[in-house]
DNA sequence: GTCTATAATTCGATAGAC
DNA sequence: GTCTATCGAATTATAGAC
């Protein structure tokens, strides 16, 4: 029982009284999530994650069963979006944005969905199916039209920060402090969630370019 | 009316009186930007895209070397932004907006590098350097503070467009007209680039944790 | 220029010894 | 439970005949 301790990893974390098996799984399923992540979900190999995490490749398949079941586990996560029911409606956007930043930032399995679903159909309609289950009520608690619109609009504001911030990694992005994201986007969030609907112009397209 | 149907055709049609050589680089390049917008750098394999171009996979590796110089010359394309310097100030956004929607839906090039992106650094870094070229002498004329703040947040809002309506489909995403697209994201882009900075609040915020 | 054949890797997955 | 060995398939890339 004592010749596993040298297999220790410390990334994720409450590893600590577990048995072997519940620990190695625990241990490729770490793994697992850096190597999605880092790589997405094509170059991820099973050999790469069995490795990271000194184990042998035949033991991922035996307790996952085969590559799309392994991510499945390492992409399952609980959300627990704090309820936004008795927030003042005025901030709304603000803390949509603290929550979202908080919670990419605490561990990678969100940035493990959304790599994974620019080539995999399955992670990107799980990632529609989170954002729909987070933003339509609130929505739909706080305007009467253009529900879908909104929904739309605040997560392509949502997911295109952390696209930029978090994967691309575009230095200015990289380079924008908490505040500034959270004073300039709130009032973004805001608009798409709570603000009138824009005055169509359906004359006017091109104002004589 | 209707001006946005001038959908000129640059690079990729107009295969009908070529020397057989440049006929079957047109073809593989039409197949190869179709395969990689389509399943992306990993999965999309010389092998499909030769047989999408009824060519030879030999022929591919003959005429562009390897697979990393095949997707740099389908993503090789010449964005030719309008030049924006005598819109008028109050414009921008949604000039902008219609710039950006009128280029995804010309062809999938885009798409492409955005997709490749994800898990390709050289690509991140070219898309960084399409932004930041377009952007950058925009925003240094029309503000004089936080300019890399506003182009990063202004890339954030448009690419996060492109993820959710284009990549990911997000049904809500997709479901949106060009009109509303305008007329929503509009007036974002153009507090980011010429709206007045966010009055930072230093109190609140999480100081006296 | 075009295509056949194949080398050289690498992957996911399986079988079975201990 | 763990690990060695390996299969079968797929991939990029090369060599060379016609």
């Amino acid at each position: 029982m004592e010749h596993q301790a040298r297999h220790v990893n410390t990334c994720w974390p409450t590893i600590v009284d577990m048995k072997n098996a519940e620990k190695t799984k625990a241990a490729i399923l770490a793994a697992a999530r850096e190597r999605f992540a880092t790589d997405g979900y094509e170059r991820a190999t099973i050999r790469a994650i069995a490795a990271d995490a000194n184990i042998d490749p035949a033991m991922v398949m035996r307790y996952f069963g085969n590559k799309e079941k392994l991510f499945t586990a390492a992409a399952e996560f609980n959300l627990k979006f704090p309820d936004l029911a008795d927030v003042p409606i005025d901030d709304i956007g603000r803390v949509l944005v603290q929550h979202f930043l908080d919670r990419w930032e605490a561990d990678e399995t969100f940035l493990v969905l959304l790599r994974t679903s620019v080539t995999n159909r399955t992670a990107a309609e799980r990632m529609q199916a989170i954002f729909a289950q987070q933003l339509q009520p609130l929505i739909a608690r706080l305007s009467p039209n253009s529900q879908r619109s909104r929904a739309a609009l605040a997560s392509s504001q949502i997911l295109g920060i952390a696209l930029c911030r978090y994967v691309l990694e575009f230095p200015p992005a990289v380079a924008l402090t908490r505040t500034e994201i959270i004073e300039w986007v709130a009032p973004t969030l805001q608009r798409y969630l709570i603000g009138d609907e824009p005055k169509s112009e359906p004359t006017i397209e091109s104002t004589a370019t």
